[in-house]
DNA sequence: CGGATGTATGACAGTTGCGTGACAAATCCG
DNA sequence: CGGATTTGTCACGCAACTGTCATACATCCG
């Protein structure tokens, strides 16, 4: 049985979801806040997770950053705001598709499906594991391994997670803030420890730390990774 | 570089998108036709396809079966039909999304990379940087870079600031007290300031600084960055 | 022509942002 | 339990940046 968790705090919305997706053969499980949600998918993982943006307390943004901190699944924002900027933000945070209320449900299901042609299969087939290159360094988010010009190198976990942060956005600047929040999950938070971090992981990639030719600085914006 | 197909027979909109996307730092291609746009598919492919249902000859939905018998290449519907029936049909023929005509440039991209999460195909790509370009000078509001004749110049943050805000108006004379306002933050406050940084910044991005082509004055009004 | 107004630019001092080493708390691991 | 590793905080110092000012230049208009 495919399970969903729907996590939408206003009870006739959430309970004519969770009808209309028990109707079409899923197995469907509410929650009224994030945090609710949050802990029902840590302690018994859904197959699709549907979000609202508007909830009391935690966000649905932040919501999905969370559950992507440490889960792959399928999340499709619901939500009445059809505003551009809230359909980028919630795709940035991490959402794979957002649909605006009402939604019929068949087309919902239609969106499940698809998603789930895309969704990586759990365990079957052992994936050839993607490897960011920048110039000799190279970066596999999946095995968790770093490599520079052929020799791993041994990282820490935190070094890790910026690392592969800022591979994910390569060429793109994060700022301290942006990094603080996705890498650390600090919503505000002393943006120094963002630096010592650069710092020590320039120590161990760049051939020359104190001219960095891929982890680079820009003043006042914040950092980047580029090849 | 990353490489979009737009199928679409309406020659205005498929202009349109081309442009955007060629914004946006996207390598697009046009076809007219489910026929031309299959032809150019297996040919050279390309790494998202854009198409429209409505198309003359073979209609999208067939186009979509097409494709994806031999090609596991993210689909994205683009439609002017927002009616339920249609979605789903296109969603199970093999189509990856399906957003409503108009569409803002900046969800179908931030759609764009969320399906890059889920189609992981061999190669990692990195995403492209939006550019914007005025003659031989680059600016790159993501990257926190400015190219001038392929050249990167060093610009301080609030040079890049006040030239992303003048490159987001291109064109238009923006005053003193708009830029004081919007990248300074001031609301009143020595107008002054402005002109000191705009000579700074045409000192680094002008080949002749006393005669600027792009970063020009509009006495008594303000400034306005054009190509 | 000549005063008035608006703009450009060089110099400078105060401020900010960042890299770094040191250190203590926290965590891991045998 | 105890040592090793990792992590966050702090303070210091340098380099870069910022805003202000004075002065010089350009343009407008009677």
């Amino acid at each position: 049985m495919t399970a969903v968790l729907v996590i939408e705090d206003d009870d006739r919305i959430r309970l004519a979801l969770l009808l209309a997706l028990e109707d079409e053969g899923y197995e469907a499980v509410g929650a009224a806040t994030a945090e609710e949600g949050l802990r029902d998918q840590r302690r018994a993982p859904a197959d699709y997770v549907l979000v609202d943006l508007m909830l009391p307390g935690l966000d649905g943004f932040e919501c999905i950053r969370q559950i992507r901190r440490d889960d792959d699944v399928p999340i499709v924002v619901v939500s009445a705001r059809d505003d551009t900027h809230d359909i980028v933000a919630a795709l940035e945070a991490g959402a794979d598709d957002y649909v605006v209320k009402p939604v019929a449900i068949k087309e919902l299901t239609a969106r499940l499906r698809a998603l789930r042609r895309r969704a990586r299969s759990t365990v079957a087939v052992p994936e050839p594991v993607p490897v960011l290159a920048f110039g000799a360094l190279e970066i596999s988010p999946d095995a968790g391994e770093v490599r520079c010009a052929g020799r791993p190198v041994p990282v820490t976990r935190t070094e890790f997670r910026l690392l592969c942060e800022l591979a994910e956005h390569a060429g793109r600047v994060l700022s301290r803030q942006q990094l603080l929040s996705r890498v650390w999950g600090y919503d505000n938070g002393d943006e120094r420890v963002v630096d010592v971090h650069v710092g020590r992981l320039r120590q161990k990639i760049e051939s020359d730390p104190a001219n960095p030719k891929h982890l680079v600085t820009l003043r006042g914006l914040g950092y980047k990774l580029q090849r």
